[in-house]
DNA sequence: GATCAGAATGTAAGCGCTTACATAGCATTT
DNA sequence: AAATGCTATGTAAGCGCTTACATTCTGATC
């Protein structure tokens, strides 16, 4: 860890008690001048500021976060950059708290919880002042050793009713209960499910549970055969679902899809299988990405404002900031958004029977 | 900018002297435990390790850096986080530094040159030892307010010949040359073009000029009615390819797209429009996202590792500030990977037109 | 046994800024 | 004219840490 080089620092060599010589004040003056326009007289303010700008100064942030106890910095906690959903959110977060003058912090954790936890402690060591976690399944003790160094924090993307954390999203679990309504509703009672690693991932463990409960209500099960877990790429989805369709036993009408890139996949699939979408098969995805609307058929999905998150994330970050003790954010809503990929099974559900009943 | 909140401080009344008085030792000790670990004796460096542990104690950042004047900090600066071509260059670069223990700030322009400039400035304002900028082409003077604050930086993505500044990256212009002679090889010379917006943004200027170079070796030269500029989305690359096949006179047998979306755009487009590709019409992309080999045909595209780019990067920063003068970086290059997007022309029109009526 | 190099630790002077408190200046009020 | 309050500014005490330098101790060398 090189400690050598760097003794040069360009002009930098000046500072508050120059800047204040130059305009003939008191440095206290001056740190006014910069963070209490209001409370020096418009006159000197000038001469102030246009002997920062001669010197080229300005506030050395280690000196006044150490006076001031402040550091203006916050952090957020995302499983990787890798991925539109969490960097629109990172994007539109950034975007508003930079705007009151906080600095973000990105921590990444590759969906592993223990750098997740190595990174709070780093960003907490960094002295951020409030943290955005996405999820809540992480190591026990987390939430609790941000609270305990006083830190506001938010969980960000999921939103588990009776959740002890603050949090801004939406409810997973009903986003797939609204999915598997729509198939239910059109007729569907056979179901396969392609999804992402759930390990250590509560959103991908609540939309799975979302799922089997709305369809456990019609008395639907999945067959283990039809549910696949792996990664969420196109390749993952196509395999998969070409080895849900040659399971043995009946096939399912309807494909569930843990994100868009796997029901990209399984649709891809599909018409290297000849299997027709949507008369044969039903296929939904998650997340509304630009490519779902462009696929043939186009993809039913569902839509969440992953940028929305993120503003009003960095609200209540701020609100908390400022002292204020604001009420925990309501869920977002996700929306269905109906397209070609789903439709009625057309398959005779007698012949499906007949064949269980074999 | 709410001031209030923020006495509490949880539990961090710990300081360096607590920690010293603890485990019965000097302040100077206890840093050194922490920084310099091989100057305390094994049983005294324990010792502190644990009086610091039991305290919950860790050095105050504002403090370190003020006394020791090193923030360990190093900004990026990109257009926008909502690209996985720049998200996954900052994911690389962040995973090296952070190795090393500098953290990294993250600026986006929005791809707009003042913005850039603003968060050059605010990095700068807030310390940062390093800086990685993408591309070069940026308010006059943005380069020099680096250097003038002795911060070294590389510029990313992009690798011009001949520029002033160290960098990071391949040779757009080269890399759409080696397109164009794909296509001249294969017998086109009648070209379209779809590009996104090329203001402040040197790396499509480049992109743009490569391709017209290596055409005009030929003697070809794009018509403007088969050149499109707008947003690297979908929709544009459809709505692009439909107007540049529709212009008056021939068509062109071969379109070059500025990225992967665009061509994937085209694509689908091509398709409505019934024409085929590669028969009638190749269709070129860049950046080789994982849809481009799913897509059919599979796109004919230039893969770039913008992983790699962030990590050069880092190390070529790492190295600066460890107080070595590294050599400037060698070019990346970029790999065109050849799918079935693109093939000979068809020559006679007529030709296929009697495909098409088959 | 005295001398000395070298290693381990302590002492204390800041790093550059903010802010509580003190002070000065001036317009009102009594 | 003295007392009062208010505002604009200055004074100076740290914020929590690092590090040059001083000191102490150890074991090796003469």
């Amino acid at each position: 860890m090189g400690r050598g080089g760097r003794e040069r620092k360009g002009q930098p060599g000046a500072r508050a008690l120059d800047v204040a010589a130059l305009a003939g004040v008191s440095t206290a003056t001056v740190s006014r001048a910069f963070n209490a326009p209001e409370k020096v007289a418009p006159e000197i303010r000038e001469k102030v500021l246009k002997a920062a700008a001669e010197l080229g100064w300005m506030p050395h942030p280690a000196g006044a976060a150490l006076a001031s106890r402040r550091t203006w910095l916050a952090g957020v906690l995302i499983p990787t950059l890798d991925n539109d959903v969490f960097a629109s959110q990172v994007g539109a977060l950034q975007t508003r708290l930079s705007a009151d003058g906080v600095t973000v912090l990105i921590g990444c954790s590759n969906y592993d919880a223990d750098q997740a936890a190595n990174q709070v402690r780093t960003m907490l060591a960094r002295g951020v002042e409030a943290l955005a976690v996405v999820g809540e399944s992480h190591r026990p003790g987390l939430f609790e050793t941000i609270s305990a160094r006083g830190v506001p924090y938010v969980v960000t993307y999921s939103h588990r009713p009776g959740s002890p954390h603050p949090s801004v999203g939406f409810d997973n679990a009903a986003a797939f209960r609204r999915i598997a309504r729509h198939l239910l509703d059109l007729g569907h009672r056979d179901f396969g499910l392609i999804h992402q690693p759930s390990i250590d991932n509560d959103r991908v463990v609540a939309r799975i549970e979302g799922l089997r409960a709305a369809l456990a209500e019609e008395g639907v099960a999945l067959r283990p055969p039809h549910v696949r877990e792996g990664p969420a790429s196109i390749a993952f989805g196509r395999e998969s679902l070409r080895s849900i369709m040659e399971a043995p036993g009946p096939r399912p009408t309807a494909v569930v899809c843990g994100n868009d890139a796997l029901a990209i996949g399984a649709l891809i699939e599909a018409r290297a299988l000849g299997i027709g979408v949507p008369e044969e098969l039903s296929i939904t995805g998650f997340d509304d990405v630009a490519m779902a609307e462009q696929t043939d058929p186009p993809l039913t999905t569902m839509r969440v404002d992953n940028a929305e998150i993120g503003r009003r994330a960095a609200d209540y970050l701020l609100a908390c900031l400022a002292g204020r003790q604001p009420p925990p954010p309501p869920p977002l809503e996700s929306r269905l958004i109906l397209r070609a990929s789903t439709g009625a099974p057309t398959a005779p559900r007698v012949l499906s029977d007949a064949q269980r009943s074999l």
